[in-house]
DNA sequence: AAAATACATCGTAATATTGCGATATATAAT
DNA sequence: ATTATATATCGCAATATTACGATGTATTTT
């Protein structure tokens, strides 16, 4: 197979997993931190920045997009990325109460 | 290549990115969800309650244990899995605080 | 209009992930 | 000792991811 089976899963957990694998690579991590840092990114900035391809560096930014992490604009001959607020407050809620929900209480193993 | 060039971040992006794609499954967070509900959890419980075969949730039992974020100890003919709350502070650390670095202030695009 | 700049997309190769049947291993019960 | 029970591991097929050179597209400058 290769194929994860999503339908047997609750649209929560979906959710949850699809936001977390885009974010889940140390590219698109420093990506982020890159935006988050100067609020705003150009992928001119970050082919300098990080030792990856422009192409590469297109491709992440086209999956953290689609997620819906990160939006972009363009803004004459470059893209204009900043974070998404709605998809990163789903994620803070969403992630915030897994983490939580673990309380460390009575560790067994 | 399909190789990810982790020589060029920083050992906190590569961690980071680490534990969250161990996460970052449908199924691998039902098994978290399980094990954090009941404290603790059997492999054979999460054949019954998922629809996967035994052979998948051994392996993905096996990731979440490699990036250490359950153990397990045989007890009898079974395994009792936990979460490791060291790597869960840890997780809790990192991404809190990357997801707290975002204030959504200004937002442009 | 032509050249330059900034990204996106295509195509491809290497590697990783997902899932499962079959089989191995290790403890418990008979 | 044999059988049953519970997991782990192997081997495989299907699919996904990562990376990049080459090329396409769109805006800006000349």
């Amino acid at each position: 197979m290769g194929l994860t089976k999503t339908e047997i899963f609750t649209d929560e957990q979906n959710q949850l997993s699809t936001l977390l694998k885009a974010i889940a690579h140390p590219a698109r991590i420093a990506i982020l931190q890159r935006i988050i840092i100067s609020n705003t990114c150009i992928c001119g900035d970050l082919v300098g920045e990080l030792g990856l391809a422009q192409a590469t560096i297109s491709q992440h930014l086209k999956e953290l997009k689609t997620a819906k992490i990160i939006q972009g604009t363009i803004e004459g001959v470059s893209v204009c990325y900043c974070i998404n607020p709605k998809t990163w407050k789903i994620l803070e809620e969403q992630f915030g109460g897994f983490l939580g929900s673990y309380k460390g209480e009575t560790v067994c193993c």
